[in-house]
RNA sequence: GGAUCCCUAGCUCAGUUGGUUAGAGCGACUCGUUUACACCGAGUAGGUCAGAGGUUCGACUCCUCUGGGAUCCACCA
């Protein structure tokens, strides 16, 4: 045996080895039960870095357990496309060569972004094979790929069909700088000191002598106001109730110029500012929603870039900050600014670039959440989460549900399969389905009304978790040969001979055994396989859900590349090994918990790994040249490490390490099955180092040929309930143990107490 | 404004139904290189388990409150 373990060279063999006897793939035709673990799919957004590097490891060490407990395991991997964020990390990109989609135009853009995304595969291909992943790269899925369209597309159409779809004009939250409406979950909050504008609004009639005054952090949006609400228990206002006020900024020969409405309204906070709430249904959640119960109309004085539009007479084309300061110099300049106050509160930002929120009225599409959200929660029981507070966490967010917003006005994601005639439906408005049409492909059929064939395919893309809500069943060929008319009515004869019945086979699979996930998204993704599963398939989309903490820098904080506190796995691992920069991850793997590390605390654990890994390798030496020393008087031992030779009574050092063993079987199998791997890692490294080592081999010194079959006896065992967390080191050390032309340690059964 | 989680050795963290002297890794210190291993071994120091009450024969573990930190939710203009 070589003095020294050699990492790299250990990797690459035998990753080579277990894909060339295709170890690693799903078999639905094999008679075992099946164990299946779905990969979350990372965003093709760059690199992987070290919290994908954790969920994959957690994955793969069930994965190889599994597969050791005899199970037919499915590890599926896949990619997503990530609309927003991808479309993010390629705008830098473009930028740097002077380029935008503006300049593209749709078509070349979409073919630099495919390209961009093969880069982007590429590069998580060679970080996983390093890891060494034990995936079914056979079935690996991509978000925007044929079989997962058909997916989509059935989604798309069923809901239609169950009328749960519907475009509108609502008010959602709009982020200027992405383009695009986002939810309310891809929002963050930042606190803010912004000054609180106390704004007099005279009453008609009274020559001015009369006014309410209202605090607003957004004099800007004044010219948009159309009514101003006080509480209806609010003594101080009953008087004013029903009158009419003039705002002090308006546009000349605006609808409605200066008058506004006073109205009561019992969700007026009657506590805050002067308890006169002003209501700009345009621009904000709560006026929208009050401006409707009220019929009040709707008026906008930002547009979708963030500027100031017509409506803003002078202040017309001005970016909102600079609005607001005129707005201000300007009311101040009426006299109409009673006084300001310093104010700070939080201000919603786009999570992904920062940029401040503005609620605008927009035409999206949306689902009805509510039949959905109401299955869910009679179902959430038959789901083990971990932690098990996340069962609550989720079923309270579920409860209050809102209907979901899944139009995106970006280019990289699924065209919402809806044609519209342009003739007879110039303006793309729903609701008059003889004049539009829902398919995959330009419809071949005359519209309705005209008779004729003007198609136009609705330009705004479906919402990233769109797909991802159904990744449990989209992986598994959903919908298969069970799939609605209007797909084969009007798609192309492509998709109707990949319309395999592939879905049949592989509900084996479903639901899924396993997924993980960080929590940071248990509602955008999480909720959303639970809800659509079950609507679609009738089934929960997996048993066991377990959401991993996040490891965080020194101070807690997130890791970003603008900090630059990020940890590389890749570089990781170049220095201690795969296998140690596993097992560092492991011991951050108690679940919902998160860690605290840099690259110097990191570096510390992996480098204690690595030393372990020397350590085992030179207690496998020792073991191995010891059983050459007594080749001649125990033969029969060697081969067959666990058998204990005939008539021998065993040494009582002997049963006190068989015993050991015994119960570190039991607690490492119960730790994994139970998903604490931080546990599990934790046991076996200090029975091999601190009970193993440190005791019995070194008392079995002086007596090396009767210990010699406990000796190999307790290493091979080792190495199994090792194999799922360092594979690769086992596997080495496997082969030289059981001789080079035995099989691969992943196809050995995963070990029992005697 | 609600909700959840966390505060254990200098640092990063374990501690699964409450039960004997509270653990690991790194770091510190003292010894030790006689062939498995210095990427090592033997050992030492270091914690009133945030604080205060309560339940209990017994609490790091359960309950209440206080302080500190984190996260999530919510229509605070």
């Amino acid at each position: 045996m070589d003095k020294q373990y050699d990492s790299k060279l250990a990797e690459e063999k035998w990753y080579k080895f277990w894909e060339d006897q295709q170890l690693f793939d799903a078999d639905p035709d094999s008679p075992k039960p099946a164990y299946s673990l779905l990969m979350p799919p990372p965003n093709l957004t760059g690199n992987l870095h070290l919290g994908h590097a954790m969920q994959h490891v957690i994955m793969d060490a069930l994965a190889r357990f599994k597969r050791m407990q005899g199970f037919d395991v499915l590890l599926l991997p896949g990619v997503d496309h990530a609309g927003i964020q991808f479309e993010g990390t390629l705008e830098k990109l473009l930028a740097k060569e002077n380029l935008s989609k503006g300049k593209l135009g749709r078509d070349k853009w979409l073919e630099r972004a495919w390209k961009f995304k093969d880069e982007i595969y590429a590069s998580f291909h060679s970080t996983w094979k390093v890891m060494g992943i034990s995936a079914d790269w056979s079935r690996e899925v991509f978000t925007m790929e044929p079989k997962v369209q058909r997916t989509v597309f059935e989604e798309f159409d069923r809901f239609w069909k169950e009328d749960l779809l519907y475009k509108g004009a609502y008010i959602v939250q709009w982020c200027p700088k992405c383009g695009t409406a986002i939810e309310d979950v891809e929002m963050e909050y930042e606190e803010r000191k912004e000054k609180l504008y106390y704004v007099k609004y005279t009453l008609v009639g009274t020559a001015g002598k009369e006014w309410v005054t209202v605090a607003t952090a957004r004099p800007e949006t004044i010219f948009a106001d159309v009514a101003i609400a006080v509480h209806p228990d609010d003594p101080r206002y009953k008087s004013f109730v029903v009158r009419e006020a003039r705002k002090p900024l308006y546009k000349r020969g605006a609808p409605g110029e200066d008058r506004v409405v006073i109205i009561q309204d019992s969700r007026v906070d009657r506590e805050f500012g002067t308890g006169a709430l002003k209501i700009t249904p345009g621009h904000d959640p709560l006026d929208y929603a009050i401006g409707k119960d009220h019929h009040l109309p709707l008026l906008h004085t930002i547009d979708k870039h963030g500027r100031m539009t017509e409506l803003s007479g002078d202040l017309e084309g001005l970016k909102i900050d600079q609005a607001r300061e005129q707005a201000a110099e300007k009311l101040e300049q009426l006299g109409a600014l009673e006084k300001t106050e310093d104010y700070t509160h939080s201000v919603p930002i786009c999570e992904r670039c920062k940029t401040t929120v503005e609620p605008l009225i927009s035409e999206e599409w949306f689902v009805k959440m509510t039949p959905l959200a109401e299955k869910a929660l009679a179902n959430m029981d038959k789901i083990n989460f971990l932690p098990s507070s996340y069962k609550q966490i989720l079923s309270e967010w579920i409860e209050h549900i809102h209907d979901w917003s899944i139009s995106r006005s970006l280019w990289w994601g699924y065209r919402i399969p809806v044609w519209y005639c342009d003739k007879c439906n110039p303006h793309h408005l729903v609701g008059k389905t003889r004049d539009m049409i829902v398919s995959l492909e330009k419809p071949t059929k005359t519209c309705q009304t005209c008779g004729e064939h003007h198609w136009i395919q609705d330009e705004q893309v479906l919402d990233t978790w769109f797909s991802s809500g159904m990744w449990p069943l989209a992986t598994l060929g959903w919908p298969g040969s069970q799939s609605s008319e209007s797909l084969i009515a009007d798609s192309e004869a492509s998709l109707k001979a990949d319309n395999s019945p592939e879905w049949n086979k592989m509900q084996k699979y479903f639901p899924w055994s396993f997924e993980l996930s960080s929590g940071e998204i248990k509602y955008l993704w999480i909720a959303r396989m639970i809800m659509l599963s079950l609507h679609f398939a009738d089934q929960i989309p997996f048993s066991n859900m377990f959401f991993h903490g996040q490891i965080r820098d020194l101070q807690g904080r997130k890791f970003s590349k603008s900090l630059g506190n990020g940890i590389d796995p890749n570089q990781m691992r170049e220095e201690w090994g795969t296998d140690a920069s596993r097992m560092a991850l492991y011991s951050y793997t108690a679940p919902g918990r998160d860690g605290r590390a840099n690259k110097q605390t990191m570096d510390e654990r992996a480098k204690n790994f690595r030393n372990f890994s020397t350590k085992l390798w030179n207690i496998a030496k020792f073991v191995l040249e010891s059983s050459v020393l007594s080749h001649q008087s125990s033969d029969q031992a060697r081969l067959e490490p666990g058998r204990i030779v005939q008539g021998d009574a065993l040494h009582e050092d002997d049963w006190w390490i068989r015993e050991e063993l015994d119960k570190l079987i039991t607690s490492v199998t119960k730790n994994i099955e139970s998903y604490q791997l931080h546990l599990a890692t934790e046991s076996i490294y200090d029975f091999i180092w601190h009970t193993f080592a440190d005791i019995y081999l070194e008392k079995s010194k002086t007596r090396r040929v009767e210990a010699q079959p406990t000796l190999e006896h307790v290493l091979k065992v080792s190495l199994q309930l090792l194999h799922p967390f360092m594979p690769f080191l086992t596997e080495e050390l496997w082969s030289k143990l059981t001789g080079e032309k035995t099989e691969s340690i992943m196809l050995s059964r995963w070990p029992s107490r005697r």
